[in-house]
DNA sequence: ACATTGTTGTTTATTTATAACAAAATTTAG
DNA sequence: CTAAATTTTGTTATAAATAAACAACAATGT
């Protein structure tokens, strides 16, 4: 018992939340069970319980960049989403890049007929796995919390295909039309992306305009365009790019 | 408002049973607006309402192959997976096979220190995303409702790679101890698992043992083992099987 | 005999559903 | 082409349904 108190307690310090039905998962006892380690270890101090679980009494770790990343701007990455899904045809075939806002295309996606996806992101495939698109996996290495798959084996299958379209999700695309990644690695996947596809397309909320991260991965001219939602105007775009704004009494920059 | 009610009718056809906080996502509409549309639909007789959301009013269309696995015998795979995940050494490489046994053994090695992971399947990849293992995806084509790659892509990683165990899902293990798989495809990619790792073990409840599915894989005796639920004493398992039991009392059989 | 766990029934918290009204959007009539 | 009328939608408050928490007791194992 004192054995599965600790591990609860490690178990929370790592996810900063657990949940009860989880705990009785892992540990296969009785939800009862699990409420009274529960109501024992925030006598001691040592968690903090809330409805159907518990979280870290010092929450020492940081939320992961993920964990971040998926719940902001939810409602302009949806948007986005359906703008870019309307930019797509049946019975062709494109390349989902790893992120949240082309996480929230697939969802869009899930019941078009005879669309085929190149993913290396594993949460968009598991997303795709009940749909009814065909979906290819670049395979790779996982990085963690992001779900993407990055290194040789990525590189490899990308440059063996050659796609109708691309979206890029990318992280910051700076103001004189600069696309860029955090990383090298990532920034030569991408770049493998788009020699690989017709035609390619950046999804970008207002708050990835503007920034500069680290590695370079082409100029926005290279491309076919941008998709992205209005407060992006209020910021520093480069006149010539290419926009495909969602409020349609916009049109282009 | 047409439009959109026909379109919520194609989906619980299409999915069986939809929510209502999706269809206020897919729509970007109030949740007021979807319940009228459930509560207009459902007095034409076209769906059904439930708690949450609605299901079809004539499940013309069966459940899927993987929802229907992923709810059978429950109990058995957790307990299985425990099992094996005490066969598993920290600081190992493994290769998780795809299915929903080596599934739940992938929810017992979130925790684990210096593990790394190779599998076939999105959804054990997808669950390890934020986990403290390290994950190789193989990539490849993605199956349907199961979540498994298959493909020459599969194949060529699975070919460069050696671990030190390998942990199968298998579809049927008949009286001889024949291991067999439901497509040769599957076969392939079970038989290059096993030929890149030192040891294989494999993992079936006693709804697997006795039946005669499609594809030979291998036999029982090239293995180290299989790990299993103890009803499947019950049934007709060969005597030269090495078998690893969850029941302390059984011992080998 | 004691500590631990699971089961049952009961209370509390949360989520989902409904109803009534106000704000847009659309249609129709003048 | 405007203005009333109708339809559709979103907001708020309230009610119903579900899920979670708790308490008391029985069962298990040490």
């Amino acid at each position: 018992m004192n054995d599965r108190r600790e591990h609860i307690v490690e178990l929370i310090q790592k996810h900063d939340k657990v949940y009860i039905a989880d705990l009785t998962n892992h540990f296969q006892v009785s939800t009862m069970t699990v409420r009274r380690d529960l109501s024992s270890l925030e006598k001691e101090g040592k968690i903090i319980r809330i409805h159907g679980g518990a979280v870290a009494a010092q929450p020492l770790r940081h939320e992961t960049a993920y964990q971040v990343k998926e719940n902001v701007n939810v409602v302009e990455k949806k948007a986005i989403a359906q703008e870019a899904a309307s930019l797509i045809a049946d019975h062709s075939t494109i390349i989902l890049d790893s992120g949240t806002t082309t996480l929230e295309l697939a969802r869009c996606l899930k019941d078009r007929e005879g669309l085929s996806v190149v993913t290396n992101d594993v949460l968009i495939a598991a997303e795709l796995v009940n749909s009814s698109v065909d979906v290819i996996v670049t395979g790779g290495e996982l990085q963690h919390e992001v779900g993407a798959m990055f290194g040789s084996h990525t590189e490899r299958l990308l440059q063996s295909i050659y796609v109708d379209q691309c979206f890029l999700g990318v992280h910051s695309v700076d103001t004189a039309g600069q696309v860029r990644a955090p990383s090298i690695e990532k920034a030569k996947i991408k770049r493998l992306m788009i020699d690989s596809a017709n035609e390619t397309w950046v999804l970008a909320d207002y708050s990835k305009i503007g920034h500069k991260a680290f590695a370079h991965v082409c100029h926005l001219e290279e491309l076919v365009g941008i998709v992205t939602d209005e407060q992006s105007h209020a910021r520093h775009l480069h006149d010539n790019m290419v926009v495909a704004k969602m409020q349609e009494e916009g049109g282009d920059l």
